[in-house]
RNA sequence: GGGGAGAUACCAAAGUGGCCAACUGGGGCAGACUGUAAAUCUGCUGGCUUACGCCUUCGUAGGUUCGAAUCCUGCUCUCCCCA
């Protein structure tokens, strides 16, 4: 078994685990943490101790076409245990984390028939909340509108995107970061979309799943996560990132592209930058990735997931 | 040995008598996050303080001045040019 120096158990589920008594004993283990902590190695060892395949939770290893720079499991851990979402999907597709909750609570449904007990592990943050708790249903992304609007975006600037949203949406105007050029476009889109306001799809109650979650958080202390990223980021080069990088090159613009380890070489590839300097922004980027996982997931500790109010923000 | 330039906060770099606890960039820290999330955005970054504010900073030791990062002098160090 792997020694992971520190990780905290958290009790996510205390509450809910009570009222379900005996309607389910089905768990879910997630193992969550910053970028580089050791997520893969521990859930694959734990897997294999439960006889649980490992279910992955990350936004970027599920594209069959990235290999290198996002770091996925070895042939070796793959071959050792039944994984999903690991090289499933393309970067051709949209993937959204809506889907991923479609698709993993399908496969969960299955997978608890023959398993008490599985083991899921990632970093991406929002996926794993859809799974634990849901995502609202919006509506799906409209690329071409969301295109529309982000060359309005560009021509008009984030100020005439934000007095219509004022406009026509006055409660997201008020609620959502309007800075965030992002989340404006999107309550636009979904506005244009459908003709109701992006507000209204909000209910601010967590989804119910019937099986017991427990989420184990791997942490390091920060000298040495960054330590490991910057031997992880040399050894991705050694392996053989930058012909990666190469044979993506067309789909940079892509979303699954835009993605650490990808942009900053793509840059190089335009001559903006020398190879060091890209090597340097991998790993710079990558620690700030990992800092914002440890932000999004400092916040779960000690709280209860069927407080609303840790959702609905001021 | 002679001449010149310079030493500013974690780093780089502006400031050249009061509007300076000090522009800006980097780095760092903290936060937000509802179908782009490895994305996108926000705040802080001398100390104490919730804040008003107070205290200590611009190589170093003095001096001039009501007032100095800014002017003068000595010292230390760095860089460049000539020997």
């Amino acid at each position: 078994m792997t020694q992971i120096p520190f990780f905290r158990l958290m009790n996510y589920q205390k509450e809910r685990r009570d009222n379900l008594n005996l309607m389910s004993k089905k768990k879910l283990i997630i193992i969550i943490g910053p970028t580089a902590a050791g997520k893969t190695e521990y859930a694959v060892d734990l897997a294999i101790k439960l006889g649980s395949p490992v279910i992955s939770c990350d936004s970027r290893q599920i594209y069959r076409e990235l290999r290198i720079g996002t770091a996925p499991p070895t042939p070796e851990q793959l071959s050792a245990v039944k994984h999903y979402f690991i090289f499933s999907h393309s970067i051709h597709d949209l993937y959204t984390a809506g889907k991923y909750e479609v698709e993993t609570l399908a496969l969960l449904e299955d997978l608890f028939k023959t398993h008490d007990s599985l083991v899921m592990a990632g970093g991406s943050g929002l996926y794993v909340d859809a799974v634990c708790r849901g995502i609202d249903n919006f509506p799906p992304a409209d690329i071409p509108l969301r295109e529309t609007l982000m060359q309005r975006l560009k021509n008009d600037g984030l100020e005439s995107l934000r007095m219509e949203l004022r406009l026509l949406d006055r409660e997201s105007y008020e609620t959502i970061d309007i800075s965030n050029p992002q989340r404006v476009v999107r309550a636009l889109e979904v506005f244009f979309a459908t003709g109701k306001t992006f507000s209204s799809f909000k209910n601010f109650k967590s989804k119910t799943r019937d099986f017991e979650i427990e989420k184990l958080f791997i942490e390091k202390p920060r000298e040495e996560l960054y330590a490991r990223i910057n031997r992880r980021v040399d050894l991705m080069m050694e392996q053989g990132l930058l012909e990666e990088v190469r044979t993506l090159y067309p789909y940079r613009e892509r979303p699954a592209l835009k993605t650490v380890g990808y942009r900053e070489l793509f840059e190089y590839l335009d001559g903006k930058c020398s190879i060091e300097e890209a090597i340097d922004l991998i790993k710079r980027n990558t620690r700030r990735y990992a800092k914002r996982q440890m932000t999004w997931w400092r916040r779960d500790i000690g709280t209860v997931i069927d407080n609303p109010s840790v959702r609905n923000r001021p």
